[in-house]
DNA sequence: ACGAGTACCTGGCAGC
DNA sequence: TGCTGCCAGGTACTCG
């Protein structure tokens, strides 16, 4: 599920109740999954950051509680039927909630010990994240230009929503090989990724039809409701009417309009 | 080395 | 209503 705005709304929305606070007590109720964490019990937090799709809980004791909210993950400030690991702080408790139980917590000495984490890809505001940058990446690739966006060690943040919506913005169809993009549209894909992101991160992230994103509060997001591809297969394209194709890219599904993006 | 396919989990929903 | 099969926001691993 979540995407780089969710993460971010998530960080937000949790920061004013972690942040200076003790972790009191660490539930851990999926060890297998999670070894380890409870060492995390009486440290205070200094610090909730995101990098990508990551969130890092930076602790007193110098080590770090790092979260990934895989398809399904989320906090939440209530207990839910999926809570898999209980933060109870000094006033309250943080539920790390995630039904399909693809997301991951660890805690570390440093984060570059977290697997995916240490090769990370620049964030799609950052500078170093430009049309010369994504051009040579793509130019050296056969795979799909969806493909190269949903690659963490080239972007961090974009999942398969985005990936679909920035590509619809750029005009490029998402099985245009990366070799095949030209530096115009390496710009207009740059350009389309960070306008896309900044859109949905003002409308609170994505809540598609399963609702398994939610806010910590339970509050929805909205930025579903401005999706112009994904997840609208046959429906009229918002620029030109056509209905949009929905294919596939590696195993996951790509929407395009076949008239506006080629 | 690259890239495609599959595995990991669970729940919701469409279709019969 | 109830069952079955399909689909899902992500990442890691294997194989050709």
């Amino acid at each position: 599920m979540p995407e780089l705005p969710e993460v971010e709304v998530t960080r937000r929305a949790i920061a004013p109740k972690v942040l200076g606070k003790v972790i009191r007590r660490v539930e851990n109720r999926d060890p297998e999954r999670y070894p380890g964490i409870e060492a995390a019990r009486g440290a205070r937090v200094l610090d909730v950051l995101r990098r990508g799709k990551f969130l890092l809980f930076h602790l007193s004791d110098g080590s770090w509680l790092v979260f990934h909210l895989g398809m399904s993950g989320g906090f939440r400030f209530q207990e839910t039927p999926h809570t898999r690991v209980v933060l109870e702080l000094e006033d309250g408790a943080l539920y790390f909630h995630d039904p399909r139980r693809f997301g991951r917590v660890w805690r570390v000495a440093d984060p570059k010990e977290v697997p995916l984490l240490s090769r990370i890809g620049p964030e799609p505001t950052d500078p170093a994240f430009d049309a010369a940058y994504l051009y040579r990446k793509a130019k050296k690739s056969r795979r799909p230009i969806k493909a190269i966006l949903m690659d963490q060690e080239v972007v961090a943040g974009l999942g398969n929503i985005y990936a679909d919506e920035a590509l619809f913005r750029a005009g490029v169809r998402p099985t245009r090989p990366g070799n095949r993009i030209t530096k115009k549209e390496a710009e207009r894909i740059v350009q389309a990724v960070r306008e896309v992101l900044e859109a949905a991160l003002k409308a609170g992230g994505s809540t598609l039809k399963d609702q398994s994103y939610r806010r910590p509060d339970e509050k929805i997001g909205y930025f579903q409701l401005s999706h112009a591809v994904y997840g609208r297969e046959g429906k009229p394209c918002p620029v030109c009417g056509a209905p949009i194709r929905r294919t596939r890219i590696q195993g996951r599904s790509a929407h395009y309009c076949p008239s506006c993006q080629r």
